[in-house]
DNA sequence: GAATGTGAACTCCTTCACAGCA
DNA sequence: TGCTGTGAAGGAGTTCACATTC
């Protein structure tokens, strides 16, 4: 056994990189629309709010795909950034907590693109069960097992009060859901192995409160908390 | 010139502390709720999802407020966390767009704690100028500048689709406004001095599928993306 | 000439080890 | 003894400089 196991297809692409490569894909999208078949790493670092020089690196991580003194083919780029970060295929989806933000999230386009579709809306609440929200039924979570199997659910998404989270999210977990995005504003505790991601919205609040009150002006004191526009 | 100007009032906070002390705060408040009025790091790391060496090492930050032994007097941390953000005041906040994601926001209980107050909803529609939106009526973006000045909005809030994103910042900045969180899933070009705070949805999808599709799973490969749960 | 790809320097953040104090 | 506070080490990410290629 001399060699390393590697039991992961994606050759070690560094967090931050894949964090920007959604954006990425979208100018590029963007820019295929409009008929544009080849971009250089200036524009499109400008479109999406980078440095080129940050762009190129995060590419290089995908492999060598530019040509020198042109630039990045626009359609294979696309192919190749949707590969690297699996968008290949069907992300079913599960919503539970049909509160404001959990209908608006059903209800969000943006939640309906590069091949993720809320399938599933669930509730612990009887009283909101056979509800219709954007077209879909809710349903009660106890029939979230059921609805995994028969739908293939991958993703699920927390949309309910902090203190209701750590028990949809093991409902989550027992269905045999392994990535969740939560908003509700609580730590949780999950196996390992079980992929998470946190959106705080009261949070993003508070840091813009920070840096008013603290007066992170011209030349901002903070690092990287806030990000001017750069010209585009 | 031998010395750097300093203008800031706050003494040099990381990025990455900010960020999280909301979080600490949130727990405090709900030790609080039940009567503890100590805590120590472990306990606190653990109720945030951090270890306890980085949770003293932001609270350091602060200054020393603990009791070597003993730990942390909640009440006190409170005090000087909220004081450390800024959010010893009143904080308005107008929300341009009242598509799904708009409203849900404006009716989200997390948006209305800690002295932040939406005081305003708007959009560029004249057909929903006039709705009401959880007690507020819907005014036209125009009115901007009026809004602001008679009631002191400092946060706006954006939850318009991306081709509008540009023009809603800029009105916002024209009024004056100069901290906008956006959930427009577009880059902005803003004057120096505006801070801008973005969450996008898409790309919290996206990351979760590069996570599952790359099997970050047992030992997971991708440094910091997935926090999977602490046990509390 | 023009733009990519990348080693190296630099900055930022996290974690460790342990000193300091009640 | 228990827990905080912190210098130092280690790791991750960004930016720079420049060699490379079309």
């Amino acid at each position: 056994m001399p060699m390393t196991p590697s039991p992961s297809p994606h050759r070690d692409i560094p967090a931050a990189t894949v964090s920007r490569l959604p954006t990425y894909l979208r100018a590029l999208h963007s820019a295929a629309a409009q008929g544009v078949t080849t971009v250089s790493s200036g524009q499109l670092a400008t479109a999406a709010g980078v440095l080129p020089t940050q762009l190129r690196k995060d590419l290089s991580h995908l492999g060598s795909h530019g040509v020198r003194g042109v630039g990045y083919d626009v359609a294979r780029l696309i192919v190749e950034i949707t590969s690297a970060l699996g968008l290949g295929r069907d992300w079913p989806v599960a919503i539970v907590g049909m509160g404001n933000l959990g209908r608006a999230l059903t209800a969000y386009s943006g939640f309906g693109t590069e091949g993720f579709h809320v399938v599933a809306v669930l509730d612990r609440d009887p009283a909101l069960v056979g509800e219709r929200v954007a077209g879909l039924t809710v349903r009660h979570i106890d029939e979230l097992p059921t609805l995994v199997a028969e739908l293939g659910i991958a993703i699920g998404v927390l949309a309910t009060p902090a203190d209701g989270a750590q028990a949809a999210a093991d409902a989550l977990v027992a269905a045999g859901i392994e990535a969740i995005l939560t908003f509700a504003p609580a730590a949780l505790a999950l196996p390992p192995g079980v992929s998470l991601r946190r959106v705080d919205l009261a949070t993003e609040l508070h840091v813009l409160a920070f840096l008013r009150h603290g007066g992170a002006g011209i030349g901002a004191s903070v690092s990287d908390l806030a990000k001017v526009g750069v010209a585009g």
